[in-house]
DNA sequence: CTCGTTTTGTTCTCGCGTTCACAAACTCCT
DNA sequence: AGGAGTTTGTGAACGCGAGAACAAAACGAG
C-alpha cells in the first residue's frame, strides 16, 4: 500500500457511505457540544442509529481516524468527515419558488449551520417581487443567470410547483448549476454530468400507509 | 403454483419496489390525466424515470396485470397500485410542530389529493394556539390522545425543533401512532413495530456538496 | 388457421452493501 | 516489562437489488 495524498484519500466512496457521512457528522456535533472528548464506534454508531460494525466500515473509507483500545476524538473525526464532504467550505444555493415550502426552506437555519448560503430567492410570479423572506429579497426568476454568476452557484433548489419544476432545471443547468434538490412532484431529466436528489413529502407519506396497511392486515384487530 | 387470495397476493414486495410504487402511481395518474388509455412498460418507465426491465419486475410482484403485445390499461394499473399502497382508503394524519415547515406541510395539497387528511396541527406553544392554519386550527400538544383517539389516527408527522422531536414520538407511541414521519434534524428511538421515515432537508444538500467537490476536483477550472 | 410482431413476466448473473468475526494495535495495571 | 482488556480496521460470507436476456402470450395480417 503506497502513502496516498489527501486529494487521493477522496476515492471510491461508496454511496450508501456518503448518504450517512452527514448523520455521523451530526451526531459527533452533538456529543462535541455535550462535552465528550472521546467516543468509541459503539457510541457514535447509537448516536446516529446504525450499527458500530458499519459505522467503522464506513469510517475506514475516510482513512484510520481512530486509536485501537481507545476510540475516536470527536473533534478531530468531525473535522475530517466535514472536509469530506465538502461543508468545511462554503456552498453559495439559489432556492427557485417561494411558496409555503420555499419559505419553509428560506428560514431553515440548518442550511446556513452546514456551510450552505442562500444568495437569493427567485420566483416568476411578480407580485411576490417586493416581499422580502428571511432577510433576502425575492428577485425575478430572470435574474437566475445574473446570481448563478456572480456568486459562483453550483447549487439549486426547486420548490416550484411541479408544472414549472423541469423548465426551471433546464435553465438552472443552462446558467452552469450542476446539483439540483428537487421538491416538486415530478421527474426531472437533466443531462449527464448533473445531480440531481428529489424530496416527495407524499412519497415517504405513502411508503408509511403501505406499511401501516400490512400491519393492519396481520393483526386486524 | 397455487391460487391466491388477493390478500395473500399482497406478501413479500420489496422495500425497494415499495418506495417506486408511488412514482409509479403519479406517472399513472399523469398520464391518464392525458387521456392516455395504455401504455407499455416502456413509456411508463420513462414518465417514473426509471428502466423498463426494473418496472417490469416491480409491477410482477402485484400480479399479472399487464397483457403481453399491449401493454397496461393505464387506470386499470393505478387502481391496483393505489389499493397495493392503501391509498385508496383515508388516513388520517396529524402534524405536530407549526413554524414554518408545519405551516408548509399544512397547507400542502400534495397529502389530502392522495387520501392523507390532516386531522390536527398539534404545537406545544400556546401563542400559537389561537391560530389557524389551513382551514384548521392550531391546538395544545396535550390534545394528542384525545385526537388520535377520536379519529384513529396511525400515522404522525413531526416537524419541531430536533431537541423536541423524541419526547414528541414518545408521546405519539404512547397514543398507539404505529408510523412517523420525522422532518427533525434528529435520531428518534422507537420500539420495534413503528416505523420512522426520516426527511432531511440539510442532508439531502450536503450529499450534493459532496459530489460538487469531487466533480471540482476532478477537472479543475 | 398460421406466422410474424410486439410486449410482458421471469430467470439468471453480477455487483453493491451489510454483517460477522477476528487479527492488529493501543492502554492500563501490576 | 508483560499480560489482560479494549477497540479499531478489515477480510470474508451473505443477501438484496439491478439489469440483461429470453421464453411465453397476445394481437394482427394474410
Amino acid at each position: 500500500m503506497t502513502a496516498r495524498t489527501s486529494a487521493e484519500s477522496t476515492r471510491d466512496i461508496p454511496e450508501a457511505t456518503v448518504a450517512r457521512l452527514p448523520v455521523y457528522l451530526r451526531a459527533l456535533t452533538t456529543l462535541s457540544e455535550s462535552g465528550t472528548i472521546t467516543c468509541s464506534s459503539e457510541d457514535l454508531a447509537q448516536a446516529a442509529g446504525v450499527n458500530s460494525a458499519k459505522l467503522r466500515k464506513d469510517l475506514s473509507y475516510l482513512g484510520s481516524y481512530g486509536t485501537r483500545g481507545v476510540g475516536y476524538d470527536v473533534d478531530y473525526l468531525r473535522y475530517q468527515i466535514a472536509r469530506e464532504i465538502g461543508v468545511t467550505q462554503d456552498w453559495p444555493v439559489v432556492i427557485v419558488g417561494i411558496g409555503n415550502l420555499g419559505h419553509a426552506l428560506a428560514n431553515y437555519s440548518g442550511f446556513r449551520s452546514r456551510g450552505f448560503r442562500v444568495v437569493a430567492l427567485l420566483d416568476a410570479d411578480p407580485t411576490r417581487h417586493d416581499e422580502v423572506v428571511a432577510g433576502i429579497d425575492v428577485r425575478p426568476f430572470d435574474d437566475l443567470e445574473q446570481i448563478v454568476r456572480e456568486n459562483g452557484v453550483a447549487i439549486g433548489v426547486i420548490a416550484t410547483p411541479a408544472i414549472a419544476a423541469q423548465d426551471v432545471a433546464d435553465r438552472m443547468v443552462a446558467c452552469g448549476i450542476s446539483s439540483i434538490l428537487n421538491f416538486a412532484a415530478t421527474v426531472l431529466s437533466v443531462p449527464a454530468g448533473v445531480d440531481v436528489r428529489k424530496v416527495d413529502l407524499s412519497i415517504e407519506l405513502q411508503i408509511l400507509a403501505y406499511h401501516e396497511q400490512r400491519k393492519a392486515q396481520v393483526e386486524p384487530a
